[in-house]
DNA sequence: CCGCTTAACGAAAACGGTTTCGATAGTTGC
DNA sequence: GCAACTATCGAAACCGTTTTCGTTAAGCGG
């Protein structure tokens, strides 16, 4: 029903041919002939379909962002990353569609990919079975990994470095006099949280300080995780006067829980995050963290897609992105208050 | 070079109808080679291609969702949506294309629309003129605006009641006992903001109470605004004894601010939130607030597209949520506590 | 005026499916 | 044995665009 190219050449007595190469800017046009089809295209209010062109082209400018809407975080982190990815596609004239799995279900991702609905896929907070991702390869398909190091050296990914902001936040409190730190895990240890871990413990290592194991305690992302996590540091019979948290929500809740309790921060104890996210600055004082750099991450990600879609560069990327160290007023240099305060609370 | 419908076809010796119909399951064609067809199909890797058969369907499978990143929460409202979005999506076989604007520029939306890019069109958290969109309207051509009223009565909507949910948030505060009760609105008054005045408006004027002008606080999104509003609360000579946020976020940052301050949550003031988020469970206690039925809303914008698309109904569709309400432990029964407090805190 | 280049355009072949409309062979009914 | 079906398959059109290649006419130098 909408006007298609022959019309244009019909109302014109032109030929599609002549029609497709004006709208084009084609030199092969003279310019006359360019003007009136373009006006009278216009006129017309025709569109060129998408379709069409795209299986002529064997293209879509299309790219997947793949998520597991079963991860938690997923979600988050994608809103995270849209806003730089939606940017740099826009720029290269590409266009995002999501693809959420559930489980090990990726098959209509992996249909998508293979019957040239898209032409790049950006994956991220999903628990992939290397089988598909393989598949994907072995044909040359545009892959990027997003927030996980993958150890295939054919496939590329972009992460931030976990280990070495984890080491300067942990180093940062050293810096400032602390020396009992306390660290908040995740349960599931997968690569990102092993590189936090890590990081902490080699900061602590090389300033000379013990790994105390009581100061690593195991949280969960959901609410009230964190605040029972504050409460079993708070009854330690030296309580830390510095925590890590790995995610800013549980830094928020930690700081409303110490305060709760009647702890001051930073006075008695430094509270540090992780992320970037704009709940930080719900709390009184606002939260010092090490942001991720999501805006180019997001960049990044397209901008690799789009490169290997054009073939320029076959060998995969590798990019390890700095955090980027936000201080704000939750953290403050050492003061042994915290345990005068421990007793003065009643303890 | 990844193989199509010929190549199955001649492996098999074979007509492409055949192989086409076989792979479609039509009845038209013998079980036996069915099962050939399909099994070699398998074993080559075949992929239908998509711009292909969109070429040939006039459809597409793809739904926009469209929004305009220079609105501050444009994507948390996505990220909330689109859990339900997705399912929906899956569900009926659809996929989710993302279109941001920035400005007034929605060109290549409207570009995306009439080229056949996409089925149907979800808009949320956008200012669109009403010149394309009408344009579309004309065309038929499925669009749906989500969390704002239009009063157009052709385009479909889908809006939460927030009339209501405000009319409830604040007569749940005026049965608990408050009779000083403040609320935040936003500087630009939107419909939905309007929305939200007027169901407070109106629940105290039929609760038989004067509106003070005063208990009226504008309020911004942006960091440190609440705490300003908080302090400006504490500062009037009788001090509110509830609180009402137009978001959850600015609840969190005004439950800290007032617990900064001394005050207690919800023995002395009790705040109440709106919208649902993962951060009103940082503070202690908890906070109180009507939830956006996000998982709906997403569900139905996918259904009502699909609807359209499949011409059941030409009619447009007015969906009108309830918002629901979750009772934590930031509201209490009112007494005369905060005043006394406020003389405690020596004021 | 003639060969040659160049400008401008059109015919037709892709791209890879889907769908219509026959065509053929086999089957059934009587 | 013949007519009427049915089951199974294929030829070809079609979706709307891009692109190659050929054709025509004009321009141009000599």
């Amino acid at each position: 029903m909408p006007p298609n190219i022959r019309d244009i050449a019909e109302q014109l007595d032109l030929s599609k041919a002549t029609v497709s190469k004006a709208l084009n800017g084609y030199a092969d046009v003279a310019p006359a002939t360019r003007d009136r089809v373009r006006q009278t295209a216009h006129a017309m209010g025709y569109q060129a379909s998408v379709s069409a062109r795209n299986l002529r082209r064997g293209q879509t400018d299309k790219i997947g962002l793949l998520l597991n809407t079963a991860v938690d975080y997923a979600v988050d982190y994608l809103s995270g990353i849209l806003p730089g990815a939606a940017r740099s596609a826009q720029n290269l004239g590409k266009n995002l569609i999501i693809y959420t799995i559930t489980d090990e279900d990726s098959t209509d991702v992996l249909a998508a990919c293979r019957g040239g609905e898209i032409d790049g896929l950006v994956m991220f907070s999903t628990n992939y079975d290397p089988e598909p991702m393989n598949a994907l390869l072995d044909e040359n398909f545009p892959l990027v990994v997003v927030g996980r190091d993958i150890l295939d050296p054919c496939v590329s990914s972009i992460v931030p470095d976990y280990y070495a902001g984890s080491y300067q936040a942990t180093s940062y409190l050293i810096e400032l006099g602390h020396r009992r730190i306390a660290f908040t895990t995740r349960p599931q240890l997968t690569t990102a949280n092993k590189a936090h871990l890590s990081g902490h413990l080699d900061a602590l290592h090389d300033a000379g300080l013990s790994a105390d194991q009581r100061y690593v305690v195991e949280t969960r992302l959901e609410p009230g995780s964190a605040a029972a996590a504050g409460r079993q540091l708070m009854a330690l019979p030296k309580m830390p006067t510095a925590i890590r948290a790995f995610h800013d929500l549980i830094a928020v809740e930690m700081v409303n829980t110490l305060q709760y309790s009647g702890y001051r921060v930073p006075e008695d104890v430094s509270v540090i995050g992780f992320d970037g996210l704009r709940a930080r600055f719900t709390t009184l004082p606002h939260i010092t963290t090490f942001k991720q750099p999501f805006e180019t991450i997001g960049k990044r990600a397209i901008e690799i897609i789009h490169q290997q879609i054009a073939g320029d560069r076959v060998a995969a990327v590798k990019d390890v992105l700095p955090l980027e160290f936000d201080e704000r007023g939750s953290t403050a240099p050492y003061r042994e208050s915290a345990q005068l305060r421990a007793h003065e609370l009643g303890k």
